[in-house]
Parts: structure tokens; sequence; C-alpha cells
DNA sequence: GAGTGGTCTAGACCACGGT
DNA sequence: CCGTGGTCTAGACCACTCC
């Protein structure tokens, strides 16, 4: 029941942009129109508007007014869902699809000098080091690599592994999953790759490394999600 | 000469966090402390703040304070530049190479059926199809496949596709960047691709489609950059 | 010069976190 | 309960676009 006015500005805009209903000028209405349809004050129209140039539907042009960007089918995959995304459902951009979860490895370690180098977490705490294969449709697509902060992430079992850790994350410990820090590259197969993935005739994989960061600004994890090629696709914007 | 307050306000606070000053409690003073420690409303702090936040620095809690986000040197390389990134730059982020172009394809075409569905260029339209090898330190690592609208991008020649289209564009057209939506996968390698990169025993490019949109709204480009394995990163952020 | 978005101020109330 | 960030209002001036 959120009564916020720049949200319901934004939402009545944006569906009023995807119906159509602007497009004959490709112009927003201006500031004041829209303060006087929506009765409402200037912040809460601009907020509204930011919200929309932030999901790649809108530029704002000093001294002209507020431009709508193209948009067709083809375009329509480019945009940004804005969703939270957590853990292998980031991969998925918005498909339903039946998913299996194989856990390959599962340990608790203490972070070594060559760990915390590729992790950043600090030499000597405990971490859960986890390998999960995801199977997507019968298909062996994704290996994630999870390290977790132990002392940030108690209670982490194989059998919470194999159904979801950042529901038991969010639903059970409470924790708040406030930042992720994404990397994404193109990396030669690896063994561990090529033993467990359905590569077929390819040698290489996408690698997307996250940080997550919780409420507090602690991170408690770094996990390398390696995927194999064609299937996955990834959004960004860049705004000038 | 920028005067605007909220960016000197922005500027102080990043090079304070960065130089660790505020890593004590990992916490940014309130709102009303930097309020009256910079003499200015709390707009100007706030957007400030959230400028912070879109960087990945910095994350508000409400009833809380503003965290800072853990940041070591390893994570440093996560960090969002939020630099305009035009053309192929964006691919090395932030590395200082020789590159040379190597332009191997140059036509004008009319957007048939197949084009517009791939591109979003409306059919009967003039594009300019270009494909350009990139030479990073003398390895061939990305082939840029361009199209650009030739009625929003007049006057592109094989001499100005050597040197830099974006270069021309905004100089001497005038063109204004506004916003670009990108794309990122991981392909097999199309012949095109064997051919043209050094791609060693890889047998997958990474593909970054972009489709780019000036001032107006109007989508000037659509572009696939291919790119060899193991050599570029990109970084995002995802903000709950 | 008129119109428009960008920045800024001062003030208010609300919602959430922690005590 | 108090302290904090989130939302909102009303009003002002500036910078840019376009005629």
């Amino acid at each position: 029941m959120e009564k916020i006015t720049f949200e319901n500005i934004y939402q009545t805009l944006k569906k009023r942009i995807l119906a159509g209903k602007y497009s004959i000028k490709m112009r927003l209405p201006i500031e004041d129109d829209l303060i006087k349809e929506f009765g409402s004050s200037r912040y809460a129209v601009r907020k509204a508007i930011e919200k929309l140039a932030a999901e790649g539907l809108v530029y704002s042009v000093k001294g002209r007014g507020v431009v709508l960007l193209e948009h067709s089918p083809q375009t329509q995959q480019f945009n940004l869902d804005l969703g939270d995304v957590t853990g292998v459902q980031g991969l998925n951009s918005g498909r339903a699809l039946d998913y299996e979860t194989d856990v390959v490895a599962f340990k608790q370690v203490m972070v070594d000098q060559a760990l915390s180098e590729k992790t950043a977490f600090e030499v000597g705490i405990p971490v859960y080091a986890i390998q999960r294969v995801r199977l997507i449709n019968g298909t062996r697509a994704v290996i994630d690599i999870n390290y977790f902060n132990a002392q940030l992430t108690p209670g982490i079992t194989p059998a919470i592994a194999k159904r979801s850790i950042y529901h038991y994350l969010q639903k059970k410990l409470k924790l708040k999953i406030a930042v992720v820090k994404r990397m994404l590259r193109v990396d030669s197969a690896a063994e561990l790759d090529q033993t467990q993935l359905d590569l077929g005739q390819n040698n290489c994989v996408g690698n997307m490394i996250s940080i997550s960061f919780n409420d507090e600004g602690r991170q408690f994890e770094y996990t390398e999600s390696h995927f194999i090629p064609n299937e996955f696709n990834f959004n960004q914007l860049i705004r000038n």
C-alpha cells in the first residue's frame, strides 16, 4: 500500500509511453503541465521522469524538453527491468524455465593468501566454498562457484545450497542484499568447465563475477558464474 | 567553471571516502551534519550522496544512515567509472593501449527486411554498413560491425571510419550521443570472426550489441562488437 | 526573448531502525 | 521514544534551446 506520489506518476507515464500515447511528437508534456495534471509538486514530477530516464525510456534535454527514445519490438529486449537480481536468476532475463541444481562441491575452508587475493576476503576468516551446476531444461548450462563469508552468512548447508541460498539468507537470516557489483568476461574453458558443463563444440565460457554487500556495507559473497555460450544475455544502459 | 554545489560536495566526499577518512565506523556523517559543514541545503547534500551511491561507494538505509561499502585493492576493479563510453574505447576499461583500425568493409546499403529485424532500422532507409578490425598491441582483438542511419549521420567515409566515427559525429556533425543500450552475449565464433580475429585456440567470441540514440531520441546506430576471450571486462552495478 | 529543464533553498511530515 | 533517511511542497534563479 505505497502511496508515494512520484511512483504513481512514474507508473502512469510509463503505461502511456508503452501504449504509444506520446509518440506523435516524441516528447513528454513539459513539467508544468504534468504538475498541473497530477496536482503535485515539481519534485514528484521530476523524480518520476528521472526514474523513466534510468530505465532508458526518456532523455531530458535542458531548454528543450523530455524526449522519448525510439522503441520497437526488436529493441524491447534491450530494455532494463530494474528488477532485483538474486543469484542465477539474473542470467535468465525474464524467461520462465525449469531448472534443477546439482551441488558438486561443499566445503568450509579458511581463506588463505591466494583465495584472499581472488575474493577480497580477509586471510583467516571461514568461508563456505560451494560449487553448483544449474541444469536448465536438462542442460548443464551454468556452474556457480560461491564463496560466502561464514561469519556474515552462518548456517548454510548442502540442503540449503540445493534449494536456494539467497532465499535462506533473506528469509531466515534476514540479510539485506544492498548492492551487487559485477564483472563480465569471456574466458577459455577450464577443466572444471569442460567436465561439468554441456559445452558441446564450444571451448569458452561466459564468466560473471559478482561481489555482494549487505546493508551494513560488508561483502558477504564472492561468486563466479560460468555459463555456456549462445544462451544468456546481459543488458546495460549508458546515459550521457 | 561549473559552480554546482552538489558536485563540489560529491567530489569532496568521494576524495575523503577513497582516502579512508570515514572508514572507522563505516558511515558517512548524517545529512544534517553535512548540511552544516557545507553550508548548503538538504537537496544538494542528498544529490551528492545519490551520486556516490550510483557509483557503488555508499548505500543509504532509511532510519540508520549512509553506509560505506567495503573496498579493497582487489575490488577497486569492480568500481564504475561513470565515464562516457564511446565506441570501442568502452572495451578497454581504463587501459591505455596502442591500437590501430583496419577497415575491412565499407558499404552504403538500403535496409531490407532481414536487416531491419536485426537492427530495428526502418526498411528502405540508407545505412552505412562498416566492418572494422581493432588491433590492440598488434593483436586482432575486436571486430566492429556497424550500421549507421545515413540520414542521421551523413557523410561518413572510409577515411573517417579508419580514424574515429564517433569523433566525426560529435565534433563535425554536432551529434549528441544521449543514450546507449547494450546487450552482452557469448557466441560461438562465426566464419567472419574466425577469419578476422586472432582467436588462437578459442572458438567463441564475446558479443557486445549496442544501439545508440541521439538527443532527439532517434536511434542512429546498431553495432555488434565481437571480441576475443580473456581480454575484456565489463562492469555492472545492481542496487536494491 | 520566451520556454524549458537544472540547480538550489527552506521547511514540513512520514517511515523505519535502534534504544 | 529519538534519530535518521525518504517523500513532498512552494518558490526562486540559472543555463540552455529555439525562434
